[in-house]
DNA sequence: ATTTATTTTTAGACTAGTCTAAATTTTATT
DNA sequence: AATAAAATTTAGACTAGTCTAAAAATAAAT
């Protein structure tokens, strides 16, 4: 039987690891859970014990192959419930997160599976996330971020990398949200800013929210 | 905060004690929540210091006002995914129960009022127990049980009283659903099983399932 | 190549919830 | 009313997960 806490290291641990692939710090994990350095080293053992994830001392620890899996199976629960929450229960892309934090952790097969097709098989969640399927594949889209886009060219949105309320809910009151077309105008040097042009209206944008917006090219 | 198990707890001595109204043993609570008399001891002495109970040595333990608004929210969640599940994901009713009772669990009034609204506010739950609202107020429907309707009379079946697996697939395999009508022919005082009619066929129930169907008068 | 700073681990303690076994109280029976 | 039976509580121990403080290992800086 796998734990609460078990799943939740092991997901933040497969975030922090560029999707389960590399090798995470000790303190990283504490500060992705809130949590002390010590009972981190303690939890990863016990994933270690059960196979969750590869561990030496000192050296960082690494999901194997059955840890990914369940990393994996969270996040498809996880992104499908957001996207129940935005197309049926009308929540706003800000707030779907936490609750979903709460749902990804029900397992029956049959659940999310229902869930999936209620939902018309999405394969990608309110901010842009892929969904991976029954299989755990998940379906890449060709993506760039709004800080290496290039000047004159068209673009729309299709995701984003800083899920935080607050930057979602940036995003709003610029009238930027999945789908939304972008025209990049000027890239500012001095402080890397970004002006772009939504329908009618120009705007310049920050680096920092340029490093945050996943755009794709749109035919012309 | 309450816990998950303290809440587990509260929803149990609810239903044990008809609705929060009683008073219950600690093997009562025992037996239901598969534990043991001594676990139940220091739990009822925890939920009493938390005031959702009231608790005197040897004397039981009885819900204050607090600990049944606690479990009549539980059951509000409980009773709306199970209608969520069969409604929209094509859960039977028999296989809801186990996966309403993760759900229950799951804390935010934005999520439940949405989804009480997404289902149209339901008044009862695929077994026909009664969904209390917003302000926990339940709507209660007339009901008999089969074993006490009156020979010769029209029924229409309103809910179950034991939501068992096996009752409902019982139910299920002898084409019985909540409305299907039912016309009692005649009750044997032998074994008090009871012949009814269902459309064309007539069958002989026997005493449990008598005393498990609820039904309400149809008016001819 | 040492010393210093940072990171990580260990040791020991705490809480929530559980258990077994023994002690106590209540209830039932003679 | 005394005794037996049943129910309940206490005492002490265990697991999961957490913490603080100290020790140990690694990485950085002189």
């Amino acid at each position: 039987m796998i734990t609460l806490t078990e799943e939740n290291y092991i997901k933040a641990i497969y975030h922090l690891g560029s999707n389960g692939n590399e090798s995470v710090n000790t303190n990283a994990i504490a500060e992705a859970m809130q949590t002390k350095a010590s009972s981190v080293t303690d939890m990863v053992k016990k994933l270690s014990e059960k196979n969750y994830a590869d561990y030496k001392k000192y050296q960082g620890v690494t999901l194997t192959e059955r840890g990914r899996q369940v990393a994996v199976s969270i996040i498809r629960k996880h992104r499908l419930w957001e996207v129940f929450l935005v197309e049926k229960l009308n929540f706003s892309w800000d707030e779907v997160h936490e609750v979903a934090e709460h749902l990804e952790h029900i397992k029956s097969e049959k659940l999310i599976n229902q869930l999936d097709a209620f939902l018309e098989f999405p394969k990608h969640d309110p901010h842009g996330d892929p969904i991976p399927d029954k299989e755990g594949k998940f379906q890449h889209i060709e993506k760039i971020i709004l800080a290496k886009a290039d000047v004159g060219s068209v673009y729309k949105c299709v995701g984003v990398d800083d899920s935080s309320s607050s930057f979602l809910k940036y995003l709003d009151s610029n009238k930027i949200a999945l789908g939304t077309v972008i025209s990049v105008l000027h890239k500012e040097p001095y402080d890397n800013s970004v002006k772009i042009a939504l329908g009618d209206t120009a705007i310049v944008v920050s680096q920092n929210v340029a490093k945050n917006l996943y755009l794709k090219k749109v035919e012309s």
